[in-house]
DNA sequence: AACTGCCGCAACCGCAGAATG
DNA sequence: GCATTCTGCGGTTGCGGCAGT
């Protein structure tokens, strides 16, 4: 299980902070070739720096459609909810949120939110719907370890992994930013081939859909596991049927002050909809 | 102005699952 | 089935900036 670390072995590996220089080889590298195959980057590129820095430098800073800066008092709502029903799973909640990495969201709770939770906790004592504490014993609350958040991720689009149009990256704030930038757009701009694929994902979605309307997609909407399709994913909340209830009380749940009152309508829906029972 | 402590964020580390040969 | 490699995730660290003294 699990390997050695990527960069144990590397001598010469340059690590700490990455200069603007050292992005625009990389933002240059993966215009051409698109993410992927990380190990390659720093062969190919003369980075001195490990694939995994390099990854994490893309998907965490350089990847477009990544916005910065404030968080909104909207998204906090949704992390808090959300970290209240997942727990740290970082990604699954980023995955709600458009144009915040994982990273972004684990900083900004653990910095700000986790305070803000407690502080808000403590004297009145509910102001934030947040797990109790016998959150995981308890019969009527989601556990996080449980299955039971898949079929959220089923009923929820996951925005991020989109391409964006918008690219706010803030920093390195100069005239590298600006070529990184440019960069970035024309990478992103729809080419012949890529509006080429989208129609064929789009054409084996629909042969998906057919075939996974008989059946529900019964396991990808328990376990969410829509990734293995990409053209399922791209479309997956508004295809599933069954699930669109679900999607608007989670939507309503998710974004209303008041989160108790749809949740109660989830709890109903939850054993309605699914094909598997659900733990809430 | 200099020092100190705190805070926020980018990056690193290690683990684990998935993919591949 | 096994070993190896790749990728993703969550926790943690280290550094720079800022406020307070």
């Amino acid at each position: 299980m699990g390997r050695p670390p990527c960069c144990d072995n590397g001598v010469g590996v340059k690590k700490g902070p990455w200069t603007p220089e050292e992005d625009i080889v990389l933002v240059s590298y993966i215009q051409q070739h698109g993410p992927g195959n990380w190990r390659s980057v720093p062969e190919n590129t003369g980075l001195m720096r490990c694939s995994k820095s390099c990854r994490l430098r893309w998907t965490n800073y350089l990847r477009p459609g990544i916005k910065r800066g404030n968080f909104t008092p909207h998204e906090e709502g949704i992390i808090i909810h959300l970290q209240a029903l997942l727990g740290n799973k970082w990604a699954a909640i980023a995955s709600y949120l458009p144009q915040r990495t994982d990273n972004d969201i684990k900083n900004y709770w653990n910095t700000h939110l986790k305070k803000k939770v407690k502080r808000l906790q403590q004297p009145a004592g509910d102001s934030f719907q947040t797990a109790p504490s016998n959150a995981v014993t308890s019969p009527n609350y989601y556990s996080p370890t449980s299955s039971s958040h898949h079929s959220l991720q089923a009923g929820v689009q996951p925005i991020s992994s989109y391409p964006n149009t918008t690219c706010t990256t803030s920093a390195p704030s100069n005239n590298e930013a600006g070529a990184i930038s440019n960069l970035l757009q024309t990478w992103m701009r729809p080419s012949p081939a890529a509006t080429a694929n989208c129609k064929i994902a789009m054409q084996e979605f629909q042969e998906e859909q057919d075939a996974a309307a008989s059946i529900l997609c019964k396991d990808q909407i328990v376990t969410g596991d829509v990734s293995k399709s990409p053209a399922l994913e791209m479309v997956v909340a508004p295809a599933m049927g069954a699930s669109t209830a679900t999607f608007s009380l989670l939507e309503d749940w998710l974004l209303d002050d008041m989160p108790g009152q749809a949740m109660d309508g989830l709890m109903g829906i939850s054993a309605g909809c699914c094909a598997d029972p659900i733990m809430f």
